[in-house]
DNA sequence: CTGTTAGCGCCTTCAA
DNA sequence: TTGAAGGCGCTAACAG
């Protein structure tokens, strides 16, 4: 691999010169450049980022963590952050925790040695001390959170709007008709899941429905095991609810496949509204209405937040972090209506 | 952010004693090791793995360039190679070339100047140069091709076993009674487009039925493009095929939404059976025959193969390119059942 | 076992 | 406008 020195030499200039007609910050004269641009292509010479990241110690690189990115939420989060990325000429890289709070430690251990200049974190859903993440922000490494946002900590965040979101789902439900509407969260040390519950609620309270512990379900992420709670809730319930609302993917998958092997299907048997689309085409039954999140944007605000923190960093006091809430969008197909 | 010399003043030590500890590579006496560590952990070093790669001239890091990790495929290819890569110690960068041939000539160009070690390419469906590539492999970067093998380009590539994979999808339709069977494909400037063909027209031809040109529509890889196409043939075709054999997901998705729109379902006006799952999980209807390819294996695979070629790389001459062609296997699902 | 030191390739003053 | 030189943080000899 040549280096500049070596392209100084075949150019008959100083690396110093080679250096200018690279950047291009310090003008050359005409002779020279071009001399150093054919030199430049004979070599076929690519300068070397690690050389200049040492020097500059900018790295021009991000990190980007998230649970998994075969859910199909993800690899919308990490194109939007990737696209505003290369605007601003940085790269990304995408690493996945599998939900491990380990994982995520040791990855964002990684992702510091390796000097990216800022981090965007989906936190894994284990429960995950927050210290690493203060402590990485302390060292002046910005960290912007996504989609899931711990508690107490004082990080930005960009995620949808929540109760809204959630409200928006329940209310549309509560007009079609349901009364009897349960609902199916992930683990509740998602703040995330308790705003949507809290949503589900008020539009409940606001309808002049009561809200009924019975109905509210608290699994996790993993399909089977919220297939297993949902099968066990419907058979066991006295009164069967007519519609449910799930708070995330996965969690809708298993609520689907319990639905199915109960023999119930939607929306003949009960009504369904669910965040997060689970088909790439609406050609595709049952039709779901989704509570959609502008995943695309929400990597894409992120990035660019990220990018203030970056550049903002050199000087003026540390700004209060700041909280963004993307609103959601409900598409509405046939398994909300009412038969 | 602390340096090794910090910590070395810290624990009272020179740099050297604390890179062994770190690195574990020289014993060093059990005081010293705790001072070190003691130091390490009050300060809360991260080595330098810019410093540190500028020194051994290895980054341990992996390129990986797909098309678009919003196609569901890809995910699962990555996280293969993720998995392979974390074992050996090493992460990877993932980026889409949204199948622009400038944008893949920029990203190799960037990975090159990263000085990644080794880079996985699914090139892109535009027509590409090979000589980027070429020239990657003579600097010394080994390269492997997945999922998409360009032709004449001297690279170890790893995919699906396409003929092989075509006939199977093909035989299981003339097996259930399918006798006017047409193909859509994506782009024939892609060998596995031809191979997938190939491998469909080789099964007709056992089976005794004639191989109509009529019969074989080449599109693309856009939805949008393949469903305008698919509904064109339909249209003008004086006796509609009984069953369509897609080789690739998104232009399965294209001519899914030509049948809706042209009012036919599956399988009961029509058989089809596609290569890559188009849901996530097969409650969904309707529930489409599918040619699965070993995503994650494919992925894993090439990053194995990728990892041979560098540790390798120090002596031995060069080995001649390895083809790895792998298994698909069948998902018989409702819609190649045969009304 | 421990300390010292010479670069890795590049950028960036600083002089000429 | 061009060239010379000092590190960035770390590792890998080598010397003690």
């Amino acid at each position: 691999m040549p280096t500049i020195k070596e392209v100084a030499d075949l150019a008959g200039v100083s690396v110093g010169t080679v250096s200018h007609v690279v950047s291009g910050a310090v003008p050359v004269s005409e002779p020279l450049r071009l001399k150093v641009q054919e030199a430049i292509r004979e070599l076929d010479y690519h300068p070397n980022h690690v050389a200049r990241s040492l020097k500059t110690s900018r790295t021009r690189t991000l990190g980007i963590i998230v649970p998994d990115m075969t859910i199909s939420f993800y690899p919308l989060v990490i194109r939007g952050a990737e696209t505003a990325a290369w605007k601003q000429g940085y790269s990304l890289i995408a690493v996945n925790t599998m939900d491990g709070a380990e994982r995520q430690k040791e990855l964002l251990s990684l992702l510091r040695s390796q000097r990216v200049e800022g981090i965007l974190v989906v936190v894994a859903a284990a429960p995950v001390p927050v210290l690493q993440i203060t402590r990485l922000i302390e060292a002046g490494i910005p960290v912007v959170c996504l989609d899931r946002i711990p508690e107490k900590l004082p990080a930005d965040s960009v995620s949808v709007e929540d109760v809204s979101a959630a409200e928006m789902g329940t209310d549309h439900l509560i007009e079609m008709g349901y009364r009897r509407i349960a609902i199916v969260t992930g683990p509740l040390s998602l703040t995330n899941e308790n705003r949507r519950l809290q949503g589900y609620e008020q539009s409940l309270r606001r309808a002049g429905i009561a809200v009924d512990p019975e109905l509210m379900w608290h699994g996790n992420v993993r399909p089977e095991d919220v297939a297993a709670l949902c099968q066990q809730k419907i058979r066991s319930l006295a009164i069967r609810p007519d519609a449910i609302l799930c708070t995330n993917g996965p969690t809708a998958l298993g609520c689907l496949r319990a639905l199915r092997d109960c023999g119930l299907s939607t929306p003949e048997d009960i009504g369904f509204v669910t965040f997060d689309e689970l088909t790439v085409d609406d050609l595709f039954q049952p039709a779901i209405t989704t509570i959609v999140q502008p995943a695309y944007e929400i990597g894409f605000e992120a990035a660019t937040i990220l990018f203030e923190r970056i550049q903002g960093k050199s000087g003026e006091e540390i700004l209060a972090p700041r909280t963004i809430r993307l609103p959601a969008s409900l598409k509405v197909r046939e398994s909300s209506r009412r038969l």
